[in-house]
DNA sequence: GCGTGTAGTTGATTCAGATCAATGGATCGC
DNA sequence: GCGATCCATTGATCTGAATCAACTACACGC
């Protein structure tokens, strides 16, 4: 049994793999290889063309673009269970952005052509790319919304309660990733995430830990 | 012939249904009707279940998101040639914003069940939806970005841009919609981007009209 | 052990853009 | 025609978050 197929039994449960269907991802996967990167590792970098679909297993990956000015932001923060940048493979357009490794991160690659030649061959792979992109698209529209009606600290507050949701009701977040890198992914800078988190912890609504808080009461965050 | 044929010749050279082919769109627009909507006049509203699929004939269409607190804002315009909010319509899932006319609009509409039933039989239709929402998925982190990194001048000045670039070389930018759902679209108030309109005429970057601007150089406006 | 570097926090100050307020056009109904 | 209403613009002030600046706490190499 290679490596490969020792993350396939772990691969073909993603909701993604149920609906593109089982003989879809055992094609695909036959080419497909793992790695484990360290932290600051880069997958790929803005304006390259995708070689490869990344699908993550373990850790975090931060999408980072850059502006003219040269300023970075982290645009999203994709988790275990993700599908990174699926658009530019679909599109075979550059990346708009570089992908970062936030924590020590497992990755099956797979061929870009060869996923886009499954595309146009299997009828449920393409159900499920348009799927998953259509909650893709909703997650950046939640995105868009959050910067230009919340303030700081209710974007913060909202961020730690999904991570809650994730760990399933386990009062303990871990914000494993750097603050910096989060502070990016809200759109703010390190000092006011640092100062969030300290105004939340003020009225109660959670408890710092070094690495990353404890909950009270996951209402009591407002989501 | 019917109504809906009538602008079916138009609707048959979008690049959504060159991809999609041509037996399917004739299948769609069978059960499709079109409308000539006011201006003000909403599509639809957040938390509904999408009854229909919106292609945007003519006119302009805002995506407005309320938050809890009851502030609004507009997440996108979309023009002539578009088709809006395809994700509520693929995911079968409440939509998260609601739609505004923003000028007078000729919109036909596709019942969302026969949609998604032929999304379920034609490849070629799932393959132009994913390309589709990859293309929507893009312009959403573009939008991020540009919420992220760049101040309220320059995202003004990007907005006017890509307006010239629609009207192909013209100078002139017509901004149909109101100041205030364009200033909502760009994340800031109309004072703002009253000011900086004002300060890019001052920076003789473009001159303000009463329906719109014309542009002295368009590679001055910095896209 | 002890520098040395790096990330996070806290404090002081500044600034871009929001808010509040007033004015100048338009367009509309009558 | 003439108020009434709505929208855009301009001005004055305020404020949330950025910037600048210490200072602390680890982690690391040697």
């Amino acid at each position: 049994m290679t490596q490969t197929n020792r993350h396939a039994a772990q691969i073909e449960h993603w909701p993604f793999f149920q609906t593109a269907g089982a003989t879809v991802l055992t094609d695909l996967l036959a080419a497909s290889f793992t790695q484990l990167l360290p932290r600051n590792a880069l997958l790929f970098e803005q304006g390259e063309e995708p070689q490869v679909l990344h699908l993550l297993l373990e850790g975090r990956i931060g999408l980072q673009a850059t502006a003219e000015a040269g300023t970075r932001t982290i645009v999203e923060i994709f988790g275990p269970g993700e599908i990174v940048l699926l658009p530019a493979v679909v599109l075979s357009l550059p990346y708009l952005a570089s992908a970062v490794v936030l924590t020590e991160a497992r990755v099956t690659m797979i061929p870009a052509q060869l996923f886009r030649d499954a595309l146009a061959r299997s009828l449920p792979l393409a159900r499920a790319t348009a799927e998953l992109l259509a909650r893709h698209w909703r997650l950046m529209v939640d995105q868009v919304v959050d910067l230009k009606l919340r303030d700081a600290e209710q974007r913060v507050a909202r961020f730690v309660a999904r991570r809650v949701s994730e760990e399933k009701g386990a009062a303990k977040v871990i914000l494993s990733e750097s603050r910096s890198a989060i502070a990016a992914r809200l759109g703010m800078t390190p000092e006011t995430l640092s100062r969030a988190l300290a105004a939340l912890e003020a009225k109660g609504k959670l408890r710092r830990t070094p690495d990353g808080a404890t909950i009270a009461d996951r209402t009591a965050l407002g989501f």
